[in-house]
DNA sequence: CTGAAAGCGCTAACAA
DNA sequence: TTGTTAGCGCTTTCAG
């Protein structure tokens, strides 16, 4: 029968009529190199099984110094591109034998850095931080903390950092959407969503005025609306385009996923023949977005790549600042029934 | 300046010239009742701050017997609703001042149990549990080792349960598809998604089969597909279906975000005029569904209601069996523009 | 108002 | 092949 009360190597030390450090490293495998007998061993470990024992990992991570925790600050969970993100970290970290802890810090600087503290408190064995708006500050805390620490979707100046081709993704993006509006005035080419202060989106910004000016446009402040990551901001600052202009961009290339349902949220409202006007792209991926009756060609981040990349840098012990670049992936809509 | 190794009460003792234990109360708050005078306290916050000491959590862990540490066991991380669920259980757990682990399990048994031992040896002081398959065993774990735990999505037998009103809901969601289509014939109603042998499923079928003996219908056994959660086997499904009748169902209710998710990804492929006569409804909530030209009415689940629920049963230290439901949200199809 | 000392559960020398 | 011991960093009596 199981105790109630939580046990100790104690507690089967005196059941198996051992020292609790034959238990321990019977239970803990070190066993074979202290050359302990397969037969206390395997008491040992029945004992412990009956008495329903398990290890204490904070006993063990303050004398190791290892905690088996590993942590994550990412914007938010609800969101198709960080809750890949969160799925992969999850999978990896626990392959690795430790516990992901995964803090959300919706891009603000205070519960970024309060997070990151958090975290450090914890004694986490590595950090990985994801799309965080003050990459320098947080990785501040972790070098005094000591703390091996990646970077992933926004770079950091100190750190190994893993990010998407957003300059190449935003080109190619922009170039699909323009290549079938051949004949568009170029002041009509919108791009909105995102912080233009953070280096993804700025890089967006830039690969989607290269696009333009192979085309030999040139994109003006207005064409450029880095209204914020918010659903709800992405959705009002479109309606106020549409008001000054008086209508609809004809083109229009879409930072992120959240802005993504705002922008489609405001455009419901319209009368068809409007909407069915304009050419909608998104960086981010849905896959409902690709089902569309409007088609919308998708730039899919590759969560999983960037993990596992990032994680390379913290299992080589790797250190020095430097940007790992991964191409993200060109969705275009299927053809068939169109929802 | 800071230093570079971690400082601990005895670093911040010594520059201080006073005892660890006075430079420990000063620092977790308790120097009020230890009647440590404030301007000592002030020195030695200050010499900390300079020192750029943080607490060891494991020592402290390790001393209270609580780690600060709260565990979350769930399906998915990418997955609208239980990424939902995450967020909210990731900003309850802030908010309570301690720090959120959550583990994925794919709802299989082996997984499940593993996390919930990793969870157990972390000495988590609580435990959410959403969504899991075999919740009796993880509360056997639980019981065993003295840990607080509530399940979530999926009741348990031997804890307190948070669910969803999964039969009043289903029957809700078919009787809205049934009144759109008053003289279909009763064999081409499906239910399609889920696992039959889990409660959450199990309560929708029977809502589903309320709905149609209000009509005066009986549902056979070929009607209820209940073929897992995979996008993947919900395609296949549906696939199957199709080919034995030799077209689509005329209503169809689908149980899980996933499945939508490959019921569409099959449907795309037919001719319109074949989808376009097929009325769709899905258990759980994307807010693209919404936004689709098929019209598509949606059960949101309340992730946050649930959440908050089961905190509550924790907080409260309420151990008994018990099951609260919630009311999930009917979400009706926009109208306007369809994508 | 403050210090000394014990102990949380575990691991790793060092002895035996 | 195993036991003894010290100590990881912190909190908490108990003394003073």
């Amino acid at each position: 029968m199981a105790t109630n009360t939580k046990q100790t190597i104690y507690d089967i030390a005196e059941k198996a009529g051992v020292s609790a450090s034959t238990v321990g490293s019977a239970l803990n495998g070190t066993w074979k190199s202290r050359r302990i007998s397969e037969a206390t061993v395997e008491r040992i470990q029945e004992i412990a099984k009956k008495l329903n024992y398990s290890v204490n990992l904070q006993a063990r991570a303050l004398r190791n110094a290892k905690s088996g925790l590993v942590g994550m600050v990412l914007p938010q969970h609800d969101n198709r591109f960080f809750s890949s993100v969160g799925q992969c970290f999850s999978n990896e970290t626990r392959g690795r034998e430790a516990l992901p802890v995964i803090v959300s810090a919706r891009r603000e600087r205070d519960q970024e850095l309060d997070a990151v503290r958090g975290l450090i408190d914890a004694s986490v064995d590595a950090l990985m931080l994801v799309g965080t708006s003050h990459p320098n500050d947080l990785s501040d805390l972790c070098l005094r903390a000591n703390i091996p620490h990646v970077f992933v979707d926004q770079p950091c100046d100190y750190a190994p950092s893993v990010v998407s081709e957003n300059r190449a993704g935003a080109k190619a993006l922009t170039k699909v959407l323009l290549k079938e509006y051949p004949d568009v005035d170029p002041s009509s080419i919108y791009f909105l969503g995102g912080d233009a202060g953070l280096p993804a989106t700025g890089q967006r910004i830039v690969g989607f005025k290269d696009a333009l000016s192979e085309k030999g446009f040139e994109a003006t402040d207005a064409q450029i609306v880095a209204c914020g990551y918010q659903r709800r901001a992405a959705m009002d600052a479109l309606q106020r385009v549409y008001e000054d202009r008086g209508s609809l961009p004809l083109v229009l290339v879409i930072n992120s996923i959240g802005c993504f349902e705002g922008v489609l949220e405001f455009l419901v409202q319209l009368p068809s023949k409007v909407v069915d006007a304009c050419g909608i792209g998104a960086f981010d991926y849905d896959p409902f977005g690709g089902l569309l009756r409007h088609p919308v060609p998708m730039m899919r981040q590759r969560a999983e790549e960037m993990v596992k990349r990032a994680y390379e840098h913290l299992d080589n012990k790797d250190t020095r600042p430097q940007i790992t670049y991964i191409q993200p992936e060109l969705i275009l809509p299927k053809y068939g029934y169109r929802f």
